[in-house]
DNA sequence: GTCTAATAATTCACTAGTGAAACATATCGA
DNA sequence: TCGATATGTTTCACTAGTGAATTATTAGAC
């Protein structure tokens, strides 16, 4: 009975893990579509439009910390934006190691065209999980990215 | 007030998506530094190499099924794994297309070590949630999985 | 039986991330 | 004020995924 129940715990474990992968993937490629059809661009494309829109003076370091991110697919992604025409960079004045990013004007219209209209796929999750159920699930994401921030914060003896 | 609230639902709906996103990629990333301690392979490598093990006769199709990849997915990552040494694959007998996949010893190894130890993050996560918290975590992804589902075979016109 | 369809894999060009090492510029302490 | 250290960014080599086009091979419809 013992391995019995081991044997089912494990299993549960494995399957948190794959799903959340799954569901994180899928629901990427799904808002990517939908973003790309309405916007042009895709979902972390917006989040970084949408964080140097909010920001007065961004550089690429506070920009990678916002998104939890490192600061080489920083330096990757800002590179594709500016390809797109809709990200410029300055040196900042005060600090002439870094980099002040700013949107172009098509990049402000693709965040514009985004908040528009909102994402079908969006509606969706809304009216299955309604308001509360929503934030409760956030809430258990925020409770596991805890998690995985402590036992880091332990593997890599902070 | 109504544009208040319009707002306020809106920042719940991308919050969701990115902290979906966060969860996901720091689970990974702790646990394949975990696993790479213990069995000297990443989760998505293990994730392939358990459903090798479980089936009897497994092509890449299956697989990519399986794991809700894409095929090309399944060609790299079965490319890699034989680079590693940790599988092989043979012609299938009944249809020439398709490849028979099996693991080495090695492969075999991987499993076993990575099977031996629970990886401490997988400890930490059940003592947070607990088995019931788990279960409804794990339905609340699955629920998002269906949703996507659904709203990917409207886009594709399915 | 043969032509057509579907299926199994692969290739290619791409996005998006990690981590380690290097480089330039700031800043602090003695 | 100089030397060590910290910070901002980049580069490189890598994993892991997508999607479209292509190549083999099989299976069906007639």
């Amino acid at each position: 009975m013992g391995a019995r129940q081991g044997q089912v715990t494990k299993t549960k474990k494995t399957r948190l893990y794959s799903r959340l992968q799954i569901a994180a993937q899928l629901l990427r490629k799904v808002t990517d579509r939908q973003l790309v059809e309405v916007a042009g661009i895709t979902a972390p494309q917006l989040g970084v439009l949408t964080r140097v829109s909010a920001a007065r003076e961004l550089n690429q370091t506070s920009l990678a910390r916002d998104l939890r991110l490192n600061d080489s697919a920083i330096t990757a992604m800002v590179k594709r934006l500016m390809g797109l025409g809709l990200l410029e960079k300055t040196r900042s004045e005060t600090d002439s190691r870094s980099w002040v990013l700013k949107l172009t004007p098509d990049g402000e219209q693709a965040i514009a065209q985004s908040a528009a209209r909102m994402l079908s796929i969006n509606e969706r999750i809304e009216a299955e999980f309604g308001a509360d159920g929503l934030d409760a699930f956030v809430d258990k994401l925020n409770r596991l990215i805890e998690i995985c921030d402590e036992e880091q914060a332990v593997d890599t003896g902070v």
